[in-house]
DNA sequence: TTGTAGGCGTTATCAA
DNA sequence: TTGATAACGCCTACAA
């Protein structure tokens, strides 16, 4: 089959510990031994086993990724910025998609250990404590992407989902606007629910507006169950919405419109997310950006250092969202 | 460290071998010391180490993907119906994001091969000779999902981009429409370049109308090249746009609207890809789908079988498109 | 500078 | 039914 170290061996007339020398430049090897070694490599065709080599030094080189969903918006690119990084670093990386079940993470979590990851990268809205509880038994290191951790136990690289809609509804405040409504994740939802709703309340509260319950209407990030919700928002007759996604966002602006307003003129919007949906809509969408990409090579790079004992100056980092102001809230086109 | 298949003999008192046995129910054992064995196993903690089981047994159940960018569109969804079959029959996945470059393809193809994965998937709108070469002389499984391939010399899962884009372009024949311009992709682009382009020339042909050069506009997929190409075909009066993209069929509805004209009442738009832009925006796009998770998942199908060693009854599989009539053609609100 | 040999954690073939 | 033991392909002291 496949011609191994000792083929080589053979056929340069050397030992497979002098073969392994030139393959690993562990050792000095005269030039001419060296190019034996070489041509013998060629002349077989040889190719390394990386699993015999990990299997010695304990190392594979490679890292598993636990994502909720891939085919789901912000994940590609959280796994894109990941892999970019790990390439960077000569990693490889196992993709597994868990929807967020209990048990096919942990069933993945157990694979990626016996295949002896070096690492693993978790990615999810929030962590279970029995997802926590495997994790730290494999003992190897864990860094959490865009994910809410209460006790923050690991690593982790995320934003500030509670700030980033506290700044959003500072906007339409600062707009003038004081019927602000909120079309927001599932009510069990940790980020789009919790977080959103209470960055929500606090810039109410900073403004000195009491919380209306009845201008908070749950949402699925779907877009159906968003334009039911603004129908409701506007028999409340709200003069802003804040939505926890760019679609519940649009959905919501096609509701406004059906009901005889209009956006930015009667109403404004903002989503969240800055998916091309916010752009590619018209009016298009005012939003508030996750940096998605950074989210996923920050953790890639903090898992390297993680690997290489490097010291760490900061294992909880937070990354700067954005507001981007569009048509939505009156500020005209996008120069993009 | 991790407790080894020693660690459990010695614990059950008996020897590696039986230890072995009873992991893999290779050999009967009796109850009595398969107890043993099973409570030395529970008490070390004992995990078994799947890189030196690969190494003995010659299979990893590992298959590599080879990906031009998980975080555009289309693909993501093409992995997870691919990861989907994959977990299903125990398999894990290494994620290769390549950008379609030569020397990534090539050098990724290398690394699986040393972590010796037991087949490859590639995917990318064509596959060059090189790398198809490469694929070939590694000797594993080999399955292209989605990409255009001439010779077809690997087993391949794929739509008819031909028909597809026939298929839109005869479906405004149908509506009564002489003058169909069509914003195509790259013209060096295999798929939205060239077969699309194809497809659009049969349906006319085919409907005895002359092609003429000036009503096919090259984009490059994105918004703003679009915009500007739906602007010359304006000044050339069509009545009708087909465009490679759901992105360019917005930027060209966008530009219809900009220029005081009307969709569906002046002209009639079909896009590519059935994207959630095609039916969030509105109008809402006519669109050509792609069964991207079924490519994924039929590859994926067909990598075991091809693992397995079962008789394959299609080498070739041509999965279905579909032609989603929407608003922009006419026919009203999508009823989804 | 080069070679010998043990071991990484399994599986599988022989014997016993 | 169970136990030694030789691979799988590589790295790395230790010798020479």
């Amino acid at each position: 089959m496949n011609a191994t170290i000792k083929d080589v061996a053979r056929e340069a007339k050397v030992s497979i510990a002098t073969v392994s020398r030139v393959l690993n430049n562990s050792a000095v090897v005269t030039d001419e031994t060296k190019q034996r070694v070489l041509d013998a490599i060629k002349k077989t065709g040889y190719k390394p086993n990386a699993l015999a080599r990990s299997l010695k030094i304990q190392k594979t080189h490679t890292i598993g990724l636990i994502v909720p969903d891939i085919s789901s918006p912000f994940y590609p690119e959280v796994v894109r910025g990941i892999e970019d990084i790990a390439s960077m670093y000569s990693y490889n990386i196992f993709l597994c998609n868990t929807d967020q079940k209990e048990d096919k993470e942990m069933n993945y979590i157990e694979i990626l250990s016996e295949k002896q990851v070096d690492g693993i990268i978790y990615m999810g809205d929030i962590i279970r404590e029995s997802v926590k509880q495997q994790l730290h038994d494999i003992g190897i290191p864990i860094v959490l992407a865009g994910t809410e951790d209460a006790e923050s136990e690991f690593p982790n690289v995320n934003i500030d989902n509670k700030k980033a809609s506290y700044d959003a509804v500072k906007y339409l405040l600062s707009l003038g606007h004081k019927k602000i409504g909120m079309i927001s994740g599932p009510s069990d939802d940790p980020i789009g629910g919790i977080q959103r709703t209470n960055g929500y309340k606090e810039a109410l509260s900073e403004a000195k507006i009491r919380f209306k319950p009845s201008l908070v209407v749950e949402g699925n990030f779907k877009a159906r169950q968003a334009y039911l919700a603004m129908l409701k928002l506007l028999e409340n007759n709200v003069d802003a919405v804040f939505a926890a996604s760019d679609e519940m966002a649009a959905a919501a602006i096609n509701a406004i419109f059906d009901s005889g307003f209009s956006v930015p003129e009667d109403i404004h919007v903002i989503g969240f997310d800055n998916t091309y949906l916010s752009y590619m809509f018209r009016p298009t969408i005012t939003t508030i950006q996750r940096p998605a990409y950074d989210i996923g090579a920050v953790s890639m790079r903090l898992m390297t250092k993680l690997l290489a004992k490097e010291p760490i100056d900061d294992m909880h980092v937070i990354l700067p969202h954005q507001l981007i102001v569009r048509e939505s809230t009156g500020y005209g086109e996008e120069k993009k």
